[in-house]
DNA sequence: CTGAAAGCGCTAACAC
DNA sequence: GTGTTAGCGCTTTCAG
């Protein structure tokens, strides 16, 4: 790898001449450029990042700390995220978050690492240990798809996304309706299955429907346990004509489940999830649907934004809507 | 950021000190160490990997290139690497890419930025050029999911690939088998799906049955293309019992497309795809099983060995496996 | 054992 | 316009 050095020798002029050339600096005369470029272009060189990051005492990179394939609605952020930082002069550098002891480690050590321009926490609220480090390391930080009250953040409505998905069951005739969704305790502190379960009440509540603790269903997050909760819901007197679920990978364990049973959906229960990942599109899934893409867009810009010291907003609401696809029908 | 230099004052030592202690050098006397280590704890000190790798003239990144999110299988393979990677002390950088001009940029410029202590290429076999800018860079690379002449690579055999998930069709009792795939000319020059047919082919023929042109359909890569080309299967005589898919996402499509017919699978039509993502687990698909994460794994370590100026193979391939679900049976 | 000093590749301030 | 030089934060001789 040739360096600066080696092209200002071979070139016959200084180190701070071609410097000037690299960075299109006007203080250059026509022949001397075209004489530096023709060595560059000989010798191959490019200039070295790092020594440029040194000197320049700015980091390169941006950090992207997410739980990146433990949920798939994060991978379609991360290609968001990609898509913007792609057109930039910065690195997006990943750190796959899918352990709690992981994610401190993570948050610990990047934040000092001196190369880190900014970082973006995707679905991760980040705690007060984070924060204070991000504060003293002085890297602006934005989050996607969470709340903080001191780091500037991109979110949804989960009680309202709650709201809707049940509402839309409840314009389609439904009185009945379950809900499944993860036990209140996440390790990484979400609460978005708790919120959604806020929003279905209060659809119910609003409808004169008296939720029925029989109907909601918790239990860990995954497909399987999704299922076994989707049983537990068909054994209740009085059996629901629908159901809630809190995410489309839940829905997708209830559906596993109700066919398993010989049941068909929509004829014989709806189910609506919550995301409109991929799959849920395959699968016909109505579902609340949520930016996933451009939240990461607009969250990197937000960042990019910040690093060049522009005002940002320090909250934002990002838009749900119901996508409805075959899963949902009126009850039989 | 508290510098070296900050700590060494502090601590009323030299830097060189100071830079021992963070190196776990012997050379320290225990009450210096102690001291030092005191003050870096105080200033919450943490070596600037910048510094470092300027000085020690090594990198500290390895470049990902992917085309992360058009195939989901390449995610999975991500999360291996990421796995191997968070381990050592090298960041994971990403770059994906979508279209060839972002591929053929992103190679242009990755070799050479100084910071990359290696490359791996995902589903990206190189070409000649992206060879030859390796070269120049000293850049170590490995190729996951692809050939390459000179750069040690893991491979499946699509061939194979083909072949057994044919021959799981001509096993269960059918004889008319029909392929799905991709048209020859992929902008990245992927010939995976060339090669699952000629496998394909080659079950029949080694069956004893010439394969029916009619029955082999290709179209662009996706979902609707594949419910496309089912469509036209569906409608050439003595319709097929069974049908093989390139991918996974192209088997989705097929059996979507049926469903719509009012055919169900497998009573009315056998399908297998390719992969085994995600999905196909959810959707009870059968298909040919690759190793992704572990593809993502092995490729890493791979190249952490190469980078250690270890020998590695220059050739491996993994293996490839039909898991049975429930889209295959024996024909009516 | 430990401090001082050179050097990694680059930029920018300062002379000429 | 252009060469020279002093750092950026760190590691590593080289003395002592």
């Amino acid at each position: 790898m040739a360096t600066i050095h080696d092209v200002a020798r071979r070139a016959g002029v200084g180190v701070g001449t071609v410097s000037r050339v690299i960075n299109d600096s006007p203080l250059v005369s026509d022949a001397t450029r075209a004489k530096v470029e023709a060595v560059i272009e000989e010798l191959n060189f490019r200039p070295s990042t790092l020594g440029r990051a040194l000197s320049l005492g700015k980091a390169t990179t941006l950090g992207i700390v997410a739980p990146f394939l433990t949920h798939p609605s994060v991978v379609e952020r991360l290609r968001g995220i990609s898509s913007v930082i792609q057109g930039s002069d910065l690195d997006m550098v990943l750190y796959d978050i899918e352990t709690v002891a992981q994610r401190d480690e993570v948050m610990g050590t990047l934040a000092r690492r001196g190369h880190t321009a900014g970082m973006l926490l995707v679905s991760l609220p980040p705690t007060d240990a984070d924060l204070a480090l991000l504060q003293r390391g002085g890297i602006p930080a934005v989050v996607i798809d969470g709340r903080s009250d001191d780091v500037p953040h991109l979110y949804i409505d989960n009680v309202t996304g709650g709201r809707i998905a049940t509402q839309h069951l409840l314009d389609l005739g439904h009185r009945r309706i379950g809900f499944v969704g993860d036990l209140y305790a996440s390790d990484f502190g979400f609460t978005s299955s708790v919120d959604r379960s806020a929003g279905y009440r209060k659809a119910l509540s609003d409808a004169g429907i008296d939720p029925d603790p029989d109907l909601i269903r918790l239990g860990p997050h995954g497909k399987e346990s999704a299922a076994q909760l989707a049983r537990e819901l068909l054994e209740v007197d009085d059996r629901p004509t629908a159901v809630v679920a809190a995410s489309d990978l839940q829905a997708l364990g209830v559906i596993e489940e109700l066919r398993s049973h010989g049941l068909s959906v929509p004829e014989d229960m709806s189910v609506v999830g919550f995301d409109d990942i991929e799959v849920a599109n395959y699968l016909n899934l109505t579902t609340v649907h949520q930016p996933l893409y451009e939240s990461g867009q607009l969250g990197a810009q937000r960042l990019m934004s910040l690093i060049a010291g522009e005002e940002i907003p320090k909250s934002e609401e990002l838009e749900l809507t119901v996508v409805v696809r075959s899963s949902t029908a009126p009850p039989a």
